[in-house]
DNA sequence: ACCGACCGACCGACCAGTCGGTCGGTCACG
DNA sequence: CGTGACCGACCGACTGGTCGGTCGGTCGGT
């Protein structure tokens, strides 16, 4: 089958290794995922990864990139189909989520905190989700109760704000000098209110942040 | 200074392993952190690490346990002072960001996929979500440019999208059968868009999920 | 004399990356 | 053509280093 056809085969070894990789780091996990794993699942040897790449870290780092530019093509694409800013947002926001569902393993390597965490410690992140979300979520029982708040998926919803949060919170620590945490406060506030269906009333007037500079790129 | 004072030394020898693991798992992260370093900020030996711990893994697991009960606790109590619903949302909130903004290791500990990533990573995964939150705020600052949705920051709002679309598909991907991801879709979109402020009217009737055994709890 | 707290040298598993070597092909050149 | 120098792709044993966990031993207090 197939002679070995060898400058096509050479080049497709390559592709095998990525993809090998591919599979490997979004089951396993980065820190879980020996070379000689990668090489075994590619039908190759180390030596033969290393021929084809410096190090361990370039081949997740070429992964990552490739992945999302494709995620990132496909969004941009179906944006472009709509006009109205409104249906660009929904685009965007479906097309994401069509793409995951479609490509669970995508998913893992591009949002899940696959790299490095082993098993166990995903279930501990998983279940301390679980247990802030599980908290929103009945204080957002409580407000459709009391009709503070239109009926709601609350589940989805809490799962979101609790996203939100993180987010947030996430890019405040990772920034180099970031401004303090609790300016993000007022517009986050507002946009968990608003995304809870809270009347525009009972939320009040919102500050926008100083446009002019809204991004520091001045001081360089 | 300070003689011994056995009992009360003894007991506080754990004590400050905690203090030290708490530190050093908030800085470098749990695969980065010896438990070697452990010992020698906390001034004793890896053995006698090992005699007030079974292993490295039950340190940490005690460490964000006792994190996420003291933030638990927290806003609990500042919710508690709330009658009314929204209020109480809004306690909660503002809770979470005020402790972490105090506590930026304790944030470090628990919202970041701390468990593993090396810098290296942490820095890759920061660029991604940063590359998809900048996406997201050209839609919004283009809806609020064509007037769809009022002024905003869209800054944090989108930052806040990515962490709610990236919650919803963690949790999707970490559940044990989840039902399919795009069911999550007419919930996530109208919460988004009601974040951003995109009237009710555009948005449209959005379908509750089925009450009535809304959490798969009775299969047990 | 005994015990509980603690020490630290050591073991063994694991793994990224290296390096000497193989092998099929290709390309002058006679 | 045949052939031998050469080359690039690939192989896999090995190395160097790290790190969790162990274990025999010390030591102060009772």
């Amino acid at each position: 089958m197939a002679k070995p056809d060898p400058a096509e085969q050479s080049r497709s070894r390559r592709e095998r290794i990525l993809d090998a990789a591919f599979t490997a780091f979004a089951t396993r996990g980065y820190r879980d995922t020996a070379v000689d794993d990668i090489a075994g699942a590619a039908e190759t040897s180390k030596g033969g990864i290393y021929f084809h790449f410096p190090n361990k870290e370039s081949i997740f780092r070429e992964l990552m990139q490739t992945t999302a530019d494709k995620l990132v093509g496909r969004v941009e694409r179906a944006v472009a189909l709509e006009t109205e800013p409104v249906a660009r947002a929904e685009a965007a926001i479906h097309t994401v989520l069509a793409t995951f569902a479609g490509h669970r393993t995508m998913a893992r390597l591009l949002f899940l905190d696959t790299v490095g965490a082993g098993r166990v410690f995903q279930a501990e992140t998983n279940a301390l989700h679980a247990r802030f979300a599980v908290l929103i979520q009945g204080y957002l029982d409580d407000a459709v109760a009391a009709g503070a708040v239109p009926p709601l998926d609350t589940r989805i919803t809490s799962i979101a704000w609790f996203g939100a949060i993180n987010e947030v919170v996430g890019r405040w620590l990772l920034a180099d000098q970031a401004a303090p945490l609790e300016d993000a406060y007022p517009a986050l506030r507002a946009a968990l209110l608003r995304s809870a269906g809270v009347p525009a009333e009972r939320i009040g007037d919102v500050p926008l942040p100083d446009r002019g500079w809204s991004f520091p790129e001045a001081a360089r």
